[in-house]
DNA sequence: CGGAAGATCCACT
DNA sequence: GTGGATCTTCCGA
């Protein structure tokens, strides 16, 4: 098994729109006893807190639910919607900001059988299939909200060194979903590697 | 305490 | 392209 070496908590500690297209290629770590299942990052949007009105933190919103988003940065924020699918975040800037990176996508290192068995496939997954988005991706590494609040440089989920992009080769556009969010709606946020083909739809 | 919406996914046409 | 699944969370009354 390779070895891992986390993202300093510095990394988190700055403001969601930095953090979300510098985790481009860095790794995400699910430890299950002995395996490890890590896929490379390869889609984010971020969300920036109070003042971005498809936040969770919009207009400062504290419930028992967004607690954690209002930590310092470093933890997962993980949440439930649909009825059925958990969404990772990593949770960014200094305590009381709100905002957060949310983890969109991501393409199998290792773990990948396992990945497929857990997203319920029986057969060979194409690119896209085992993480190409936010549920897929929880479901394929066995997230839900157990992982809430979890710090991500030590223990079961961890952000480890992987392989970013060249600036270059980043896409930007609006993030998906978030059409009520008013002029907040058209920011800039969703970041991804340019033609990656586990990126999820619409593709950028 | 009820109702509505939701940072999605999948099957179907 | 459209709609259904499914249920937690939040807000207003």
């Amino acid at each position: 098994m390779a070895q891992h070496r986390s993202l300093p908590r510095s990394f988190f500690q700055r403001p969601a729109g930095e953090v979300a297209p510098d985790l481009l290629g860095h790794h995400l770590v699910r430890r299950l006893g002995r395996r490890s299942l890590i896929l490379r990052i390869v889609e984010t949007e971020a969300y920036l807190g109070a003042s971005d009105r498809a936040s969770h933190a919009w207009n400062d919103r504290r419930t028992q639910r967004t607690s954690v988003l209002f930590r310092r940065g470093g933890v997962a924020y993980v949440y439930f919607v649909y009825g059925m699918h958990y969404m990772l975040n990593v949770v960014t800037g200094g305590a009381d900001d709100g905002s957060a990176v949310l983890i969109r996508a991501g393409e199998p290192v290792a773990g990948s059988e396992e990945m497929r068995v857990r997203r319920g496939l029986e057969r060979a997954p194409r690119a896209g299939d085992l993480a190409g988005g936010p549920g897929k991706l929880c479901r394929a590494l066995a997230i839900d909200s157990e992982l809430n609040g979890a710090p991500l440089d030590s223990g079961p989920l961890i952000l480890a060194e992987g392989s970013p992009p060249a600036p270059h080769e980043v896409a930007v556009g609006p993030r998906v979903g978030v059409a009520y969010a008013g002029a907040a709606a058209d920011w800039l946020l969703r970041f991804a590697e340019e033609g990656n083909p586990h990126v999820s739809r619409p593709r950028l």
